[in-house]
Parts: C-alpha cells; structure tokens; sequence
DNA sequence: TCAGTTGTTTATAT
DNA sequence: AATATAAACAACTG
C-alpha cells in the first residue's frame, strides 16, 4: 500500500484527526517496530505533548509535537488508523498513541519500516539520511540534472530515494507506462521529450493517485492484479519482468 | 508446499 | 566510483 501518495493521505489524517489533541498514554505492543528508542522513553517523550502539523518526505512522515517528533516509516504494509476508542484495535496495531477524544493506531502486518524518535530537527534529518528532493516538490530543471547524473537503467533510478524521495515499484511502472518509455531503457539515450514526459506523467500520476484517495482506475496498476492484464491503451498483453530485483509490468508495444 | 508481495539495507560482484 | 544482483528483514495470501 504506502508509496508517496499513501503517506501523503496518512500526513492529512494525522493533521485531521490528531493535531492538537493532548497525547495521554502510548502503547507498545510490538518493541521492535521502535528503531530508535524503547517502549518507555517513548512513552515519557509523548505523553502530555501535542501534534503539530506532520511534514513528509518521499514516503516518510515526519509528525512533529510541541516537543520531539515521531517519524514514521510504513514498509510495504503499514496503515495508519483512527478509533475513537479502543473498539477495532487490531492484532497488527504495533503502536497505539492514546489522546483526548480517540487514539492513532500504527499498524504494520509485516514490520518492515517503524517508528524512529527525533528530539529536534537536527535528529529528524539524521533519521531520514540523504533522502532526495520530493517527488511532488521537484521542479522540473533538478529533476532532469539529477537523472542527467545517473547512468543505467531509467526504472532504478526512479525508485532510488537519495536521487528522488517517494517513487516506489507501483508509481514508476505507472509513471514510464503513461510517458510510453522501456523501464530498461538506458538514462542516457533518453531523449529531451523523454525526459518532459516523464517528469509530467510522474506528476500526473502522483497527483490522481492522492486525489482518487486510492489506486487510480484505467491504469496499469488496475490491471497488474488481474487474471489476464492487458494495456489499458492497446489492448496487448502485458510483459512481466524483473527490473532493479523488483517485478516489472510493461507494454510491449507502448513502452520501447 | 511454494511463490509472491507496495520497501530498505547490506553484502557482494561487475 | 557506481551500478547490478541477491539476500535479509517479516508475515501473510492464494
């Protein structure tokens, strides 16, 4: 679930429903989902303090208190939920934030990702490391000097956080499928109206995905899960393959 | 039983 | 030096 527009929606609900909002207890039901601290020091980091309003950085949000700051990290299956009491708590709620008037779950199946305590900003920026410029924030000229650094293939690239934050396997098979380019094709031989198309459709992407609230229709992510996926432009069956180790999906007549 | 899964880090090879 | 590959992390689904 979590790519950049999944934690972009988890930044809005946590600034909708937990700012401001006095932190009274934090449970910890799973210690090693915390990767930086320990059930009790978070405790005593949190309790007492408010959220303030949460940044975010590629797929990483970074919640903000009147105090320390809570970073979280979503894996390939965290979520973030709201209760307005403990009723729907669920086995893979790892960490419960209890507030006044409901409390923010942090839920992750597979706990890849996790929960990291920052004391200030200089903290927060140690956690997140050399994380790339946003992928939504990104303006067109670095985006282009940036890949222009790079060789190899266009698709690791894309999904490398320290040339770019927030482009995950789902995003960049979308992205190069609607700017019609090979998620092999080498950097290098990308033409300028290559590269438009990719910063453009990248945006696109980002953007109807956030908005939809989901998973964009009449995309190839729609068809990726699918008995028999087929381009949604041509009709042709789609190409399964492995690029930069991650399972790839591509048309073999849109995408050269 | 086996293959597969949205992410990242690490080690190793090229 | 940078890029490529594989494995590990972990837990579940079909």
């Amino acid at each position: 679930m979590p790519e950049l527009p999944d934690v972009e929606r988890y930044r809005r609900f946590l600034a909708r429903h937990a700012v401001g909002r006095p932190i009274s207890s934090v449970r910890v039901t799973d210690r090693g989902i915390l990767r930086n601290t320990t059930p009790q020091a978070l405790g005593r980091a949190l309790r007492g303090r408010r959220f303030e309003d949460p940044d975010r950085q590629g797929k990483w949000l970074v919640a903000w208190t009147d105090g320390p700051a809570l970073l979280f990290h979503f894996g390939m299956t965290g979520d973030l939920i709201w209760g307005a009491g403990p009723e729907g708590r669920h086995r893979h709620d790892r960490v419960i934030l209890e507030m006044e008037g409901g409390e923010l779950r942090y839920r992750n199946m597979r706990k890849l990702g996790g929960l990291w305590l920052a004391h200030d900003a200089d903290e927060a920026g140690a956690v997140l490391g050399s994380l790339g410029p946003d992928a939504l924030e990104v303006g067109r000229r670095e985006f282009r000097d940036r890949l222009g650094r790079r060789r190899g293939r266009i698709k690791p690239a894309l999904m490398d956080q320290r040339l770019l934050a927030g482009v995950g396997n789902l995003v960049a098979d979308e992205t190069l499928w609607r700017a019609r380019i090979d998620p092999s094709r080498s950097i290098e031989r990308l033409t300028d109206t290559e590269h438009d198309r990719l910063y453009d459709e990248l945006r696109a992407v980002l953007r109807t995905w956030i908005g939809e609230g989901g998973e964009p229709r009449g995309s190839l992510l729609a068809e990726r899960a699918g008995p028999d996926p087929r381009c949604p432009r041509c009709g042709a069956a789609l190409l399964r393959a492995q690029v930069g180790g991650r399972t790839t999906y591509r048309c073999p007549t849109c995408q050269r």
